[in-house]
DNA sequence: TTGTATGCGTTATCAC
DNA sequence: GTGATAACGCATACAA
């Protein structure tokens, strides 16, 4: 609910915007003409048509997104709320589902609260009474008042980033199959200790799927993790630099240790050089590669590369589809890939 | 302008979304009374107030912002629009805009278009559209069909990343200085031949005047710039490796360069690790601190700082003031601050 | 093909 | 303190 403390810029401006009503004055025409003139050009002759463009060019026209959202009942905008988004890959990922949707004349509202607003319901809200048509959400870990709502205005959306969920439909990738990927790499590489670098768990329903599946996959290939060995911090460069010094800190003997970002990778790179730990020939480093610089590394990241841009641009097309009443496309499991480079070798010795 | 192709989700829906009338027949009292009820509750009393809250809340009633917006003539939304937006620092500073818009009830509405489409007046006819109240421009360099709108709408609207312009207000720090800041340190550990890798500079004012402050500082300590140690690349950390490579493959003779931003000297540092150049004995690397990553490369990254956030929050200030009606808060540019680190050192030899 | 009339859900201006 | 009532600007069903 906006405040009601804000004066308005201009609050009886004597020359407001152009209205349907002027150019159908200028034009010669009736207000609906013109409506249609604009939205339906082909229900009109030719020269009326032109007559009427002409004329709401020559007011510069732009029609009133409100008052059509209300005669329309619909907005042509879509809300997506997107925490913690300044410091993460989600921009790409948003980028890509804008982009999917202004395909079909749709606009992005965002919403990126910090940490602390990121469950706040008020976020659905908002973007409710701004009369969005469809919402994408980061994830399933939703306070249940979110799905309620939704239901409640009978909203189609997407769970992004996200496997599956009772809740709705959902685009994401196979987190456990990706960390198994890098799991059994290591494994044949003939490391046995192994050591993880993850990001924060608590409230994070991504980070401790992702640490889920790691060590999942490292109990199913018999290999040893010690707890000592799991450093759990926040996302970041920074991050995976302290992460990495701490891990060295405490001298527990894995060979290979793997990042559950590049960011936090590169940072763990920086400080394992900064120490002198010489790899992949004193340690092995691999990591889940989010943000597409594993390859630039030094030296280079062997990583599962997952497709984010792809999730923006399939939750687009879900969000899409539901809106045109059409069938839900076909949705499955983003395909992580694994790609081998110079940080993994064989153990040492 | 929407398509009319799409069908709406629910177009003759029996049952709609709870209305203000609604929630007036449930409490037994007129629309206008609950109308207050929810924005001026001082205005009514204990009794009805608490009565009509509760049949609001039974109800799951949410305003119609549409309706709203089109009775007040205000949306609360404001607009952005930030191209590129994908691969850059722009959406910390994004995130930021939105932060302190939401401190005064202000919706963001992104516009997030890819590089094509970046200076498509399009984008701004959709914002204006969407009844947006004020707009966040990235960079002074529009077409001037986008300043005409604006004022056409009498809309305040702010320029980000900017330092001066006649158009209007604009947030930004000095490129200039933030260059010269690099140059001096440089040319005070003695190095005289210096090598830029710089951003691409096609249709992009602020890498231009990046590259221009760099140029015109190098010029006024009398230092040298060969053309050829120039490199003008994409921002990126893959572009900034192949950078230096081809920098390294031109074998100019420099012993210091400066990047454009961190995310280019990362992968710069990376690319001289991989060829055996080793920084700084060999060559002293420093760079424009966009990302906040470059402590911890390796070695960390003597840079300028540009405080990003703050363009967010001080473009949202500026917004705001305009919006209430207010004078202009104070703008000054942003100062950037010069962190000496391990990446510079004395001319080799 | 075009004009007319009505409704969309709020806020705001009056009366009471 | 509260209830009618008139905008707000557009889309659309229906009439012409």
């Amino acid at each position: 609910m906006p405040p009601r403390s804000a004066t308005a810029p201009d609050p009886a401006d004597a020359s407001r915007a152009a209205s349907l009503a002027d150019v159908a004055a200028l034009a010669g025409v009736s207000a609906g003409t013109v409506s249609r003139a604009l939205t339906r050009p082909d229900m009109l002759s030719e020269a009326t048509r032109t007559r009427v463009l002409a004329a709401a060019e020559r007011l510069g026209y732009v029609a009133n997104g409100a008052a059509r959202a209300l005669a329309m009942r619909r907005s042509f905008t879509v809300g997506a709320i997107v925490p913690r988004f300044g410091r993460s890959s989600f921009p790409t990922m948003v980028q890509a589902l804008e982009a999917t949707l202004a395909t079909e004349g749709y606009t992005l509202l965002l919403s990126a609260p910090e940490r602390t607003r990121g469950h706040d319901p008020a976020l659905l809200r908002a973007l409710l009474e701004r009369g969005v048509d469809a919402v994408a959400l980061l994830g399933a870990d939703q306070p249940p008042a979110v799905f309620a709502a939704l239901a409640a205005h009978r909203r189609p959306f997407v769970m992004m980033w996200e496997e599956h969920s009772a809740e709705g439909p959902c685009v994401g990738f196979d987190e456990a199959a990706a960390g198994a990927q890098l799991v059994a790499h290591l494994a044949g590489l003939g490391h046995r200790r192994i050591g993880i670098l993850s990001g924060s768990t608590v409230d994070n329903e991504r980070a401790q799927r992702r640490l889920r599946g790691l060590t999942a996959a490292i109990a199913r290939h018999g290999l040893q993790l010690h707890h000592a060995a799991v450093v759990e911090t926040e996302t970041g460069f920074a991050q995976g630099f302290a992460a990495m010094q701490e891990l060295l800190a405490r001298r527990t003997p894995v060979t290979a240790v793997v990042c559950a970002n590049d960011y936090l990778a590169g940072g763990a790179l920086s400080a394992l050089a900064q120490a002198g730990v010489a790899v992949p020939a004193q340690l092995s480093v691999a990591s889940f590669n989010d943000n597409d610089f594993a390859a630039f590394t030094h030296p280079p990241l062997t990583t599962v590369h997952l497709p984010i841009e792809e999730i923006g641009a399939q939750a687009g097309r879900v969000l899409l589809a539901a809106l045109r009443g059409d069938a839900p496309p076909d949705n499955p499991l983003l395909p992580a890939t694994l790609v081998v480079r110079a940080s993994t070798g064989p153990v040492p010795g």
